[in-house]
DNA sequence: CCTTTTATTTCGAGGCTCGAAAAAAATAGT
DNA sequence: ACTATTTTTTTCGAGCCTCGAAATAAAAGG
């Protein structure tokens, strides 16, 4: 409740974070577009510009691409600089690390994958590699100049609030693994610690971001079932752990045994093993298989498309089990645009039906109320893109509007 | 995106929120104590308080008591001038309109109780009624001076998100009422509208904000169940509705009748009616009954405290649907504290089993988090300290911290 | 080469916070 | 009674920041 003070170079700090946050969105803008843009005066855009670009943060483009055959001073186009700084990008999921390394105006410098049985692996192993990589990438030299400044790295697991460990993981035994404060160790930047649905979120508002704005849900379906949500543009989290465990809300008491190991979450009817276990007719109390192979998903797919029968039941199941929980989520929140990701995408057609009737009549209470749910099947680069815009954008408002982030608005509580 | 931008003025705004908030909180402080509180220095606490003393926001009191017998100059404490506004309180529930007027330093100018059956009646018969009550407490002349500045009302129903119109309620057959627009005409006066359960929290907050800051949930257990949320220190609302319909989360697929019409919601077992319902042994699709007496409830309590039996299973039910409701709860936020409101709170030694039960092995994912679960018999007083405080919260923060509330914060989304 | 047009910068004016110094208002001591 | 001491509050100048108006810069048109 003590609530932040405001002073006189917070008025900076919010109006630099302004300009910057209107030049990465727009890319090539002039001052007098930041003008207008902004709402900010003339006087003011060129103040904080000036300062910016002798900061080497934006980069004046003089010599602008001839079609301004205008009359008049003609406009000189601002840029975020690439050379400025680096940021580094790590997604782990079953059985494979990416990293990245993006330059400050988000072009990739460089890109690689690792593949490697996770489950057995330690966190030190872990750790060991996604270093050795971000490492190899950073010391390669490619796009010169600018500092690593940042890590974002998201994992298919649950995360605490705090951005720094990652609790549980479907992908790995090891539990309680503090990624986050061992790359700051290894590379002495700060370093932000999610779940990928968040990441996905993240993306999806930044490439499309008419549609996702305000409140938003993305779901992953793929190994797991995740959520990222999105409440009043800001990426919702719990007060203990990532939270927004849509797969383990209870779909049924007592019912379908969970990888998690409790009985009747939804990812135990939707999970991609829950859907094979179904269609095999395998009692749903079976122990989860641990992988499903991607093959087999969509041969059983492709069944179900075929004929009435079994697998097209298991793929019904599972999408009644997604529509309650939809169900409950909008208990909550409300009908948001939805954006299911990942391989369960590809079989929207044999899942949609099940999931629209589990929600019809439960849209609000002020009437028709059009579910929009958007399909995406691959995930991972909009988790790798998700993860570079939180680290830019992590730069543009916090470190590059100045100094530390004494954040404009009102501290939350005590 | 957007976003707002910053200037000196907004500076003054926030530091005076500030000082008002600190003022409300606690009560007499003198302008040395605002200085250690907010952070500010002596000579911004000093031009800020001159100027709500100026104004007439706050009030200076010079003798203060004599406990002080310290050297040196003696502090003056700065009190909210009672008379320099008062707020109109307004709650319907079942068969019953309150309404009161609150000064600006909080204090209970009138208050008084209608009843009469809300079912029957039109939003036009209780806004008449409700327009009747407050005209006539305004009129009154009572706590003279300051004028009606805000209106808070509180529905036992859903609302719009924009706190204007009641969507639906299960006290009224009507739909859509706009109570927030037609108070305002007749008053001339911004007004909030809310669930009553939001009000709850409120409350709940300021008195007791070391338990109830950041995230909580306050579940109000008596003709309905509502929930009102609070996440990251700010009341949740959903981006249509009011939302947080906790009671209409569905506990089992397709299973009893609720009063919404839909099935399976947790309302449909735990709800009076629901618990009514089973205890006399009808089947869970029985129509739902309209009211259930208070003292049938209380002897049934007993009943079921007394003997094992048909009672004690039908509270038992009621216990597990709230626990799988808190545990969808937990899921999508994590583990809160929660409060427990109204009716239900009196019964909660036969429903705390099977909700601990329920929850079991679903409090997130860093282990040992216990659940804080507190209770509170009496829902109307607190219903309607949360509307006081919300009223004149909004004058503190947007009206007496200078002009129109331009706001620091950032402005969410576009 | 001068005029028009458009973009950007420069230059007070006015707000705000802050630290230091001054003023105010009480008690303690002689 | 009068001065010293202590604590609170106000006053004053410095240093930011934004803004509007005027000045300057840099092009195309005639």
């Amino acid at each position: 409740m003590a609530g932040a003070i405001a002073r006189s170079d917070d008025v900076r700090r919010q109006n630099r974070r302004l300009v910057l946050t209107a030049v990465r969105r727009r890319g090539a803008l002039s001052r007098t577009d930041l003008t207008g843009m902004t709402g900010l005066s003339a006087s003011t855009v060129s103040a904080i510009v000036a300062a910016l670009v002798s900061e080497g943060v934006l980069l004046e483009n003089r010599d602008s691409d001839g079609s301004t055959v205008r009359r008049g001073r003609p406009q000189v186009s601002l840029m975020p600089n690439p050379d400025i700084a680096k940021v580094g990008v790590v997604n782990l999921s079953l059985n494979s690390i990416t990293v990245a390394l993006v330059d400050y105006a988000g072009g990739t410098i460089a890109e690689q994958i690792a593949d490697l049985p996770t489950w057995p692996a330690t966190g030190r192993d872990l750790l060991a590699e996604i270093s050795a990589m971000l490492r190899q990438q950073v010391q390669s030299g490619a796009g010169s100049g600018g500092k690593l400044m940042h890590i974002s790295m998201s994992v298919q697991g649950v995360t605490d609030a705090a951005g720094e460990k990652m609790l549980w993981a479907p992908i790995i035994r090891e539990r309680n693994i503090g990624f986050g404060p061992a790359l700051t160790r290894a590379f002495g930047v700060p370093v932000a610690l999610a779940n990928d649905c968040t990441m996905l979120a993240e993306a999806l508002r930044w490439t499309d971001p008419d549609h996702y704005s305000g409140d938003f849900a993305a779901i992953l379906l793929s190994y797991g079932i995740g959520m990222g949500l999105y409440l009043k543009g800001k990426p919702f989290s719990g007060s203990h752990s990532s939270a927004a465990e849509f797969g383990h809300m209870a779909h049924i008491p007592y019912g379908a045994l969970c990888r998690c190991g409790r009985r009747g979450c939804i990812e135990a009817y939707a999970g991609d093993y829950a859907i094979w276990r179904n269609a095999m007719g395998m009692p749903d109390t079976a122990p989860p298989a641990f992988s499903i192979d991607a093959k087999v998903f969509t041969e059983l797919a492709e069944q179900a498309r075929e004929t009435a029968g079994i697998e097209r039941e298991a793929f019904h199941t599972a999408g009644r089990a997604i529509g309650f929980g939809l169900n409950n989520l909008f208990s909550l929140i409300d009908p948001v645009p939805i954006a299911l990701v990942g391989p369960g995408a590809r079989v929207f057609d044999l899942i949609e039906p099940e999931i629209r009737n589990a929600i019809s009549g439960s849209a609000g209470w002020d009437g028709a109320q059009e579910l929009a749910i958007r399909c995406y099947p691959e995930e991972h680069p909009l988790i790798l893109q998700g993860c570079a815009m939180t680290s830019l954008l992590h730069l543009d408002a916090d470190v590059f509007s100045g100094g530390e982030a004494r954040g404009f608005s009102q501290t939350s509580a005590a």
